[in-house]
DNA sequence: CGCTGTCATGATAGCGCTACCATTCGTTTT
DNA sequence: AAAACGAATGGTAGCGCTATCATGACAGCG
């Protein structure tokens, strides 16, 4: 009579599937002496039912260890509190900072985070954001606002919010991040105020780092106004301490008369100033030295590094407040934030 | 009669859902003249259907601008592709490098990482746990075996593989990590040996860092050993340089004497190291100091930083490629890996 | 020639949850 | 008092995909 065991003479096919034994809504719902959509609701919009009823799912729940089947709620509501996010690089910390304030500010809001890594190439961008759209992610925030045509295709149609950070302008949909032919002006009016006349700039990496070769261009357009020659140094390995000190032994040997080097990040300028110093090298009195970011180091090595300080972490919060803003219906009334940027001077200009 | 439907006289209440308009894998195979399953397979197995059903789903697929929808494939396969990471913060690069080292592996093998941080708290990592458990992942990453009651509960019945990295020792599955205590032997060996007697430990909010507790520990034992005594600084700051500096200092007010100060990390004994410098202290002359991790920055310094190397990618790396040894099946023979760490002797004690 | 095995394909039935409507009941409105 | 309303709850039918079993075709074998 029983039907339920696999040798008995079962009527019906009877197909069984791989049950998983994993506690159900169901279960919760009947231990709970309700429906189970009243125990759906009582765990995702608690104040529509009423008080008794909430309380015996909460204990239910409790008592028979629910965990709820994130999957099967996202397929069911087309919604999922997944946020896919997208960088160039692990590498640079840079871009983790941008991530921990996009992290912080979303896991709070119960977001969680799915990462992705393009290592500088557009074409795995495509393939993440496919992969990310499939998982019905609730927004998508990507490094850059530069992509390629099959990527730009499938998120001008996708109907979720997409945030493109680092730099700033006319995006799909939300911008936040700074001007960089600005920052790469600023440094320059800088060195140039300081009386520096030779002056080259040293980048790792210019093409795959796109942003460094707009201030590169904020660089030369300064020095073209005042009839100064722009050199450009372009190293071959990523930046590092270690590229900062062969991109100054390489500017010593190529450009003799150089007076201060702009270099595309702080690392490059930190490796560049310690490796100054290890040689003996006066800074700036031989040689001035600026970079980009506002690294913690460049501020305990002595001198300390002229640079421009970016909000990264802040730029993460501001992004992730602004999709959460979006995300929670709300009218957004600016797409694009400037963050900006700061001229810290130290000793080595 | 006519219900409010626009144009059609439904008979049943025909209720209608929001049909998300994407398309679907049905459809793909309609137009590939295939049935549903087929497509199914000629996109996950794909030597499993005939030549010409594989092309033709493949061109209805690119034709369609079909994209997957993971969610749905995840609730009917009860697998997911997703693997839970884990970690306590991300301020600390060492755990970037570790997260680093994962992704470029498992992404490799077509699995995203779903990005948690408990900012040291135990019972925030469980409910990211829990959270993640909803998910489906086929394997959980976490740095540490230290886990509060429940979490523990949830992990030992989940039948997955659990992956705990960073340390060594008897884990709920597989584990891949260096032994602290070892390493703080080997550091405070070291410095015993250099002739220091006079030597302070300085940490970084010990309780939450218990990896760094852990190689006090060993520190402390080799000093016990020789009968030497081994004072403990701690600081209430995250390691950064800054509190490097502040550690310096209030070593010097605190223990006069002190001719070494082995710290519990390279950031602050990189910090330590540039504020001795500027305060025109000789390093090791006046102070000898000792870090922990190997960072770059630590080669850079003048003198180079006397260290413990510790293989942070390649720990990430070795964790992934574990795993997908397990997910695909093969037969774990080491649920332990050691990864060791090597003792980088510099100048700077 | 029938039996068995392999291959390609398909029909069916869910995976666990929530959107959509319908129902009930107590309260307010006219 | 009848009608209208809102709050709490439940029944039903999927979300889009894949596991399971069933089928038909064809090859190998005694």
């Amino acid at each position: 009579m029983s039907k339920d065991s696999p040798n008995a003479t079962s009527p019906s096919p009877a197909r069984q599937r791989r049950s998983s034994d994993q506690v159900t809504l169901s279960q919760v719902a009947q231990a709970a002496g309700v429906s189970p959509i009243t125990a759906s609701r009582a765990l995702n919009y608690p104040d529509k039912v009423s008080d008794s009823a909430r309380l015996s799912v909460l204990q239910a729940v409790e008592k028979l260890g629910y965990v709820p089947n994130l999957v099967a709620g996202s397929l069911a509501s087309s919604r999922s509190r997944l946020i896919a996010v997208i960088v160039p690089s692990l590498i640079n910390s840079v871009f983790v900072e941008v991530i921990k304030g996009l992290q912080e500010t979303l896991e709070a809001e119960g977001y969680q985070i799915l990462l992705g890594n393009t290592d500088y190439d557009l074409d795995r961008e495509y393939q993440l954001v496919r992969t990310f759209l499939g998982w019905s992610c609730s927004a998508l925030v990507t490094a850059g606002l530069r992509h390629n045509k099959a990527c730009h295709t499938l998120l001008a149609n996708w109907d979720h919010p997409i945030m493109e950070v680092m730099e700033l302008g006319k995006g799909m949909d939300l911008n936040v991040g700074l001007d960089h032919v600005a920052a790469g002006r600023c440094m320059a009016g800088h060195l140039i105020d300081k009386g520096y006349r030779h002056i080259v700039y040293v980048g790792a990496r210019l093409s795959q780092d796109y942003r460094a070769s707009m201030r590169f261009d904020g660089h030369k357009a300064v020095l073209k106004e005042k009839g100064i020659d722009a050199p450009l140094l372009e190293l071959d390995t990523l930046g590092s301490l270690q590229a900062g000190a062969e991109g100054l032994a390489q500017v010593l040997a190529q450009y003799p008369h150089t007076q201060a080097i702009h270099f595309a990040n702080d690392d490059l300028a930190a490796g560049a100033l310690l490796a100054a110093q290890r040689q003996g090298l006066n800074v700036p009195g031989d040689i001035a030295i600026a970079g980009f970011n506002g690294l913690p180091l460049g501020q305990h090595v002595t001198p300390q590094l002229t640079t421009i300080l970016s909000p990264r972490e802040e730029m993460g919060r501001l992004a992730a407040k602004e999709l959460i803003r979006r995300l929670s219906g709300k009218n957004v009334y600016r797409r694009q934030h400037d963050v900006g940027f700061t001229l810290q001077t130290g000793g080595s200009t």
